[in-house]
DNA sequence: AAAAGTGCCAACCGCTTGTAA
DNA sequence: ATTACAAGCGGTTGGCACTTT
């Protein structure tokens, strides 16, 4: 007996979403605040699925979401926490500030879990792999580089120093200052966000992320002056950011600057001084909370 | 210049979990 | 206790962009 579809895909909108979804979807939200995504399409005027609205914004309207590249911190935490945690994607980016259990999961197979493996380390496990199969992925490793470098030497290329590949998310996003816990919510009667206290606490934002785009549009009618800005850049591509007077309302307090590191000197803490997986365990139990 | 290959990421799918009736 | 629905989660896929042949 398959469960029923959670909604009828009839006449629904599918694949990329376009600006002007987008822009009905943020508006929806910040006069009504999130849930209800059963009903949400319609009332706001959307051909898609509520799961996909959901979806959507979770991963990539939500105005806390901080954009870019990972950071070398972050990815050593990602890392870490998935040697305890595992696959619990969700767990790991609410560790995260900013960070999205997909975006966390994509950036783990695509290329945490190869440079582990590289390095002689089973991405499962996390236990050092056997000599052979480290031999084979060095060989392997080995055997590319030689073809690059035949290549380089035959085009007679002055080898640069290798960059990391940086890929620019299309929207472009100015996150706010300060991060926001996974619960929060618009508040329905400001149009602001309300933050419900995190039981795990402590979680501050990171640095501020600057990005200058050409606003076309700003998306925002309450009178307070929060809410979400939201435009489009040159390309067409959507933009939008959280109320920039974020910044004046919580100041980036020296603790949401070093979250990151509390959190995993909180972490090395307990792996100095609990050795024993049944201290480690209770660690990933407290994530669970 | 064009075709083929590869990497990456947004979005989808289906299962699980939580909750209200 | 059972059922139905909503939401959350993790695995997978589709398609675009870039690289290689």
């Amino acid at each position: 007996m398959g469960r029923a579809p959670c909604c009828s895909k009839v006449g629904l909108h599918r694949g990329p979403w376009t600006s002007r979804e987008d822009t009905l979807l943020i508006k929806y939200i910040q006069a009504h605040g999130e849930g209800h995504w059963r009903s949400l399409p319609k009332k706001a005027g959307l051909l898609r699925c509520g799961k996909s609205c959901r979806l959507r914004w979770m991963n990539y309207l939500r105005p806390d979401i901080k954009r870019g590249n990972i950071t070398p911190d972050e990815d050593d935490l990602i890392i870490r926490l998935h040697s305890l945690l595992g696959n619990r994607w969700s767990l790991i980016a609410g560790r995260l500030p900013g960070r999205t259990d997909n975006e966390i999961k994509n950036y783990w197979n695509t290329h945490l879990s190869k440079r582990l493996l590289s390095e002689g380390t089973d991405p499962n496990t996390h236990k050092k792999l056997s000599d052979p199969i480290v031999q084979q992925v060095k060989k392997r490793k080995n055997s590319i580089n030689k073809k690059q470098n035949n290549k380089i030497s035959k085009a007679k290329v002055v080898h640069e120093p290798e960059m990391p590949k940086i890929h620019l998310p299309k929207p472009i996003r100015v996150t706010t200052s300060f991060s926001l816990p996974r619960n929060d919510s618009f508040d329905q009667c400001t149009n602001t966000f309300s933050t419900v206290s995190s039981s795990q606490g402590g979680e501050g934002g990171l640095g501020t992320e600057v990005v200058q785009v050409p606003w076309s549009e700003y998306i925002n009618d309450d009178e307070n002056g929060t809410g979400f800005l939201a435009a489009y850049n040159d390309d067409h591509d959507f933009v939008n950011r959280s109320d920039f007077d974020c910044q004046s309302h919580v100041p980036a307090t020296e603790d949401d600057d070093n979250s990151l590191e509390k959190l995993y000197e909180e972490y090395l803490q307990l792996l100095k001084t609990n050795e024993d997986q049944v201290q480690l365990d209770s660690f990933a139990e407290s994530l669970l909370i």
